[in-house]
DNA sequence: AATATATTTTAGCCTAATCTAAAATAATCT
DNA sequence: AGATTATTTTAGATTAGGCTAAAATATATT
């Protein structure tokens, strides 16, 4: 099925991907961050994606770039494999959130095709993984979900906690504290237009949770 | 512990270690023959192997290598890993034989050292891998064993069938047709001079099983 | 001991992925 | 609109690991 693409290469693509979920185009800059190495690195990546044939990403100099059906498809294999991993690290090797993240980068590019459906089996073919993440199947098909931001729900709308942005352990924590975890119903109980904060029911709680702006965009609920 | 030496070098010097487990030095052309490199390569990676600091190699141009104590430190780590990964893919992730070996190659130099010692820990601390392979402790020692070369027992001697040399699954097969695996017992019936045949009682086979030199010479045994 | 063969080393070159510094372009602000 | 600031791209260099072809050394054979 899916050619060789270069551990490298790969690492851009699932970037990408994920920086483009949303509509937009990731620009140099971002996926420059998010992979830690300079911006000309990048335009140099890019451009060697862009003149595969086929090519991987649709390039536009100074404007960024989106995954061309093909990237999309090396994108998802890979993030399949990602995910699988991070949770196959913590079900079945006790691993902590924190260290996942890590680990589960470095082995991404070296495990083959069908290390990654063994460890599938393993897990029983699970469809969402660490944070509720979800999990592309066999076949590449994200699984489905009518997800919205936390921050664009209002008084009386509700929504089961789905994953956060950016999988940030630290974060995690913190919502774990307020029984804020993937799968958790949770109701808007008011708004403040002034500092945006949000008030929720939480399933599970029974102090009513308040957060910031800051927090509720980074959270992803499943709408009822 | 261990410095952070690229995965190139830890193949190195893994292989260096398996050619001079028995005593003598690794030459250029076996170290290029396992690793599929050239001659050539080999020879260069060698020198940068010995101009480390510590040098991980003993190096005299036109007369091979051994491993100096950091090198073998390496290596026995190398080889734990490497092994402990054999043993977790085919347990853990039901890789047959012949699978297993390619994966935990790509795999080995993937993997941390805090990975390395929970896959340990959920396979119970194991000292022997697949073929009877003997795993470094994770201090590094090797697990003690009074081996020899079944090619080398005579009639009378007896002792138990320990692992095959270069890890061969097509021959690991064929012996297992005749109830030779690791941890089973033989006692050597006869020898003839001539074609280096030897006879075997092996346990659990009710009729002899004779070998011929080029395989006997591949299996070792733990001596009574 | 001299030659032939085999092995190892050197020398020079290649590719992938990165970097830095400078040039080009886009975005923002008065 | 023009100037300043920020971002992106180019150009040229570097490093690791590998290659080929030719030179050096060792080993084997007569």
């Amino acid at each position: 099925m899916s050619a060789a693409y270069s551990g490298t290469h790969k690492d851009y693509l699932k970037t990408i991907y994920l920086l483009t979920v949303d509509g937009g185009r990731a620009e140099t800059g971002q996926i420059a961050e998010k992979l830690r190495v300079t911006p000309a690195s990048v335009t140099d990546m890019i451009q060697r994606l862009a003149s595969e044939s086929p090519p991987l990403v649709d390039y536009q100099k100074y404007h960024g770039v989106t995954l061309t059906s093909e990237g999309e498809q090396v994108a998802l294999q890979v993030l399949r494999h990602y995910r699988l991993l991070e949770l196959f690290l913590h079900e079945i090797l006790g691993y902590s959130w924190d260290k996942v993240h890590t680990e589960a980068n470095r082995l991404e590019h070296a495990i083959s095709e069908y290390f990654g459906e063994r460890v599938a089996e393993v897990l029983g073919e699970p469809t969402r993984g660490l944070y509720g993440s979800p999990i592309p199947s066999k076949d590449l098909e994200m699984p489905h979900q009518n997800l919205v931001c936390l921050h664009d729900l209002r008084p009386g709308e509700s929504g089961i906690m789905h994953s956060i942005w950016d999988e940030d352990p630290g974060l995690f924590r913190y919502l774990e504290k307020y029984g804020l975890k993937p799968g958790v119903k949770l109701s808007v109980l008011d708004y403040s237009p002034y500092d945006h904060n949000l008030h929720l029911q939480v399933e599970g709680q029974e102090k009513e949770v308040v957060l910031g702006a800051s927090v509720t965009a980074q959270i992803f609920v499943e709408k009822e």
